[in-house]
DNA sequence: TACTTTCTTTAGAATCATTATAAACTATAA
DNA sequence: TTATAGTTTATAATGATTCTAAAGAAAGTA
């Protein structure tokens, strides 16, 4: 098991310790080919349905939580009444698109240049983030 | 009471009924110089509090969604655990200052053009908004 | 290995924003 | 006026998220 090693060490690396319930959501997670979006409760459905496991929801929060500090997650900005989170969490925006709720990346280098002629004294700039809506034509 | 027969007008235009709470939030929302973001608690208690009024929250939830709808009020795309909404409907972004928790407005002028190298087939944008979190430096 | 400490998980309760309900009320048009 | 359709309201319901406190598990030390 090659890659509960590599989880273990990720997660000891990060302080947190590896626990069962850790290592499975890190499966779930990381052990893709492709990165995705989803909402705490997808997460619980993969888990519970898919997988036939039991992690209590407060630790699926938990979890989701301590890896978007540590910045295996990011939280995508867009009002919605569930929070998306992101397991790609390099530098990249979105497009949203209303017909299907669902969410598209757009990589960073599909966006020209953005350039802000407004600086807040007091104040730098930690992120740029575009969502971009679209609907069936 | 020159301004609320403009707002009586703006509602019946809308197809809107110019009720008493109608008008009241109008005068609260839309007659002021300056646009501002607020959320429907913040609302609540500008008409509870400094107005010594009462409309029931059923019917500001009611109202603001009503306003947006007729593309009186924009929903801000951030996440938090509240709605924002503004009162600036024109075409603009914003800055999030994650040190105070405020939004401030960032004009469309200000942003040089962004371009989108990315199309998603039989989709059209509908809106392209940016997202500019800040922090103290 | 046994022990201690600290971290983690958990079920269930609590919270908070928002929406639904259904009855009372009101604007409008005939 | 009167009828109708639209509104307001208090309150209940919902749903996402966080809190709590007790039980369980990992890590460090002897």
């Amino acid at each position: 098991m090659n890659i509960n090693i590599d989880f273990v060490n990720k997660l000891r690396t990060s302080g947190l310790r590896p626990t069962k319930q850790r290592l499975k959501i890190c499966e779930v997670l990381f052990n893709t080919e492709k990165t995705f979006h989803f909402t705490v409760n997808d997460l619980s459905k993969i888990i519970s349905e898919k997988l036939n496991q039991k992690i209590s929801l407060a630790t699926i929060y938990n979890t989701v939580h301590a890896f978007k500090k540590k910045g295996y997650l990011k939280e995508i900005s867009m009002n919605s009444d569930k929070t998306y989170f992101d397991t790609n969490t390099t530098h990249h925006h979105h497009f949203f698109d209303s017909s299907t709720m669902k969410l598209i990346d757009l990589s960073d280098d599909q966006v020209e240049k953005i350039k802000i002629n407004k600086a807040l004294p007091g104040k730098k700039i930690s992120s740029v983030e575009i969502l971009v809506k679209v609907e069936n034509e």
